[in-house]
DNA sequence: GCTTTATTTCGAAAAAACTAGAAGTAAGCC
DNA sequence: GGCTTACTTCTAGTTTTTTCGAAATAAAGC
């Protein structure tokens, strides 16, 4: 029950870099099909060491998944583990509240 | 423009932590009236000079907002911010994908 | 098998976050 | 004015994060 609480802690953690949150964008855009290592360093333009640091972050906070493909590594969203983080911001909204609509 | 980035990673590493996270769904769940302090100690079990570092980290990312009633400080969450931040995180999602329709 | 390309792991230093006891502030009550 | 309640700020120690150059790995092509 509590461990709910510490997964999605540490998914929004994950995002909680301009660098990653950059990298989560452009990957969430490219769709199913992912983005190589390559392609999301030429888009955030840090060093690739640092770069690698933060995409082994995301993936392991289970945002985002790898598949090697020849020499590339290609990265892909996990749209579920997104879905299922925003809307649990959102969980039980306003359950407290009588006169409260306006709010979700 | 780049601003926009950093602002959105800033609260979402002000919701990366358990502390915190519980915090603003507890005050999410509490409506447009909100919780005081106190009544948040009470539900995350954390010291108070703990709880207050928290929360003042959560109002100066602009996801929470303050007043003073009596002795009582009341903590409401900024429903709007919240909004646009899990917005964000969907933004353009597969704009490049040409056969994905199943993510977003 | 050697070279190139693509990316990760190692190592190490600087900055930031987390925690919490002790002390401070501020409103309300007697 | 003094006491209580409700929080916040100060201070300090520990842990985590962030950064990136240098070295390592791994797949392909010649």
């Amino acid at each position: 029950m509590s461990a709910k609480v510490d997964r999605h802690a540490a998914e929004l953690g994950a995002l909680g870099n301009p660098v990653r949150l950059r990298v989560l964008r452009f990957v969430v855009q490219a769709g199913t099909a992912g983005a190589s290592a390559g392609a999301i360093q030429a888009h955030v333009e840090v060093p690739a060491s640092t770069l690698s640091h933060h995409l082994k972050r995301l993936v392991t906070a289970g945002l985002l998944s790898v598949r090697g493909v020849g020499t590339s590594h290609v990265y892909a969203a996990d749209y579920g583990a997104l879905r299922r983080l925003t809307d649990y911001l959102w969980e039980d909204c306003c359950k407290e509240g009588k006169a409260a609509k306006a709010c979700c």
